[in-house]
DNA sequence: TGATTCTTATTTGTAATACAATATTACTTA
DNA sequence: TAAGTAATATTGTATTACAAATAAGAATCA
């Protein structure tokens, strides 16, 4: 069991090393992982260690174990694809040109919606949380990184605005996906337009105007498809 | 600790316990729990079982914990809020009618997405998949329960069908939402309209036409809300 | 006094061991 | 052959002990 990352407990270093495992494929779906006793010998940890772990993957639907069945790997289908943790291990396993297209189409799908709930339902401190990550934005100027950042956190607050929760995981996972399409490409081109079609958006859902802010939503993503596309052929 | 339930293994039968405490509203967001070992006494079980409860609880996004701080609730906000578990405690403990309507709003904003999506990318197994499961449908007749069962399969293959894994999760959830949407209300109503627009949409991604798709799936949630508003009205 | 460092105590984290429960497999028997 | 039964491997639960981390308080120093 190397070390390896930041991740300060072991069970959850050992979740990553299984996670990581089974995203990439090694143990399809239908397969028995080996008994925990071998496990725990080929990793090097207690079998509390390792326990603790499985039930984290089991939890994300990753796996299923029955006493003398062993533990197998589920379905993709029962995956919870939208779990940060399962969205990490995926990224640092397999190529990542594949999903940012099919986060994109999610996004497509919810975010009008959800800046249309926003509009409607949103809180008063919403609307103020909004107002401010818009703010952020502007006040970016050149900083790169504090633009994403403020980016990312405007669009997070757009769902989170919703007052819907079903629509939360959603917005968290867009937010780390974007996150790290960001990261790939350095940023700064068309900051002007996306400026100005952020202060629609805002203003839509601050006034309470939902289909303005369905449409501002709308021609926001409209034009962020061309930056995916410079991620998709520029960046790896 | 009450055996309860049919979870067999007792550490599930405690993350439905603590779960349903939360999700009820014991332990609001940035309480801390009672430490492990007062917890173990109250519910009569060893740490072994409590721990790996937990450890289900942590990779669901409710719960965090650190040495000597303890472990405390994390804002809802970080909630997996589509996992199937969390649905089930939140129907057994909170109010439906909130939660029915916000659940199909999130559908509203997808599904029409997801039949355009699967109309484009389903393959041929997929394709085949959803007229079977039209068939089941339409062979249902009067039998409320078979019917109910091959709606729910149908919008479920939508989902599958659109080949994109972030959507999957989603329909995972409608359906086990649903599912308990008609538990509530008997149906058999307008059952004639409902099996042609399911015959459109279902032809519709079949013969690969994403437009026509998204307009069935729109007209075909149109008229099902109505059908939310009398199960929101007469069932309880 | 005020800030800093050290000590202490509490809580979670990990290990090791033993046994119970369960389901598969193989075997036995009618 | 079929049904039932026993052997066996694997996960599930309990118990104990100790390690690690950190918050809170005590002691120290400027």
């Amino acid at each position: 069991m190397t070390k390896e990352a930041l991740s300060l407990k072991l069970h959850m270093r050992v979740a990553d090393v299984l996670g990581m495992a089974i995203l990439r494929g090694d143990y399809p779906a239908g397969t028995v992982l080996p008994p925990e006793m071998q496990l725990c010998e080929e990793l090097g940890i207690s079998r509390t260690a390792l326990r603790e772990a499985l039930r984290g993957l089991i939890a994300k639907g990753l796996l299923e174990s029955r006493p003398k069945r062993g533990t197998l790997v589920r379905d993709e289908v029962y995956w919870n694809h939208l779990d940060p943790d399962l969205l990490r291990w995926r990224i640092e396993t397999t190529d990542t040109s594949t999903y940012l297209e099919k986060m994109f189409a999610l996004r497509r799908a919810t975010e009008p919606e959800a800046a249309a709930l926003a509009a409607r339902h949103a809180l008063p401190e919403n609307r103020a949380q909004l107002a401010a990550d818009f703010q952020a934005m502007v006040d970016a100027g050149d900083d790169d990184a504090a633009w994403v950042e403020a980016d990312l956190a405007f669009h997070r607050t757009v769902y989170l605005a919703t007052r819907n929760e079903f629509f939360w995981p959603i917005g968290e996972m867009l937010a780390v996906s974007l996150r790290q399409m960001f990261s790939i490409a350095a940023q700064g081109s068309h900051r002007a337009r996306a400026i100005a079609e952020h202060a629609d958006l805002c203003s839509a859902i601050v006034e309470g105007k939902p289909d303005l802010a369905r449409a501002a939503s709308l021609t926001l993503l409209g034009n962020a498809v061309s930056d995916i596309d410079r991620v998709r052929t520029e960046g790896r």
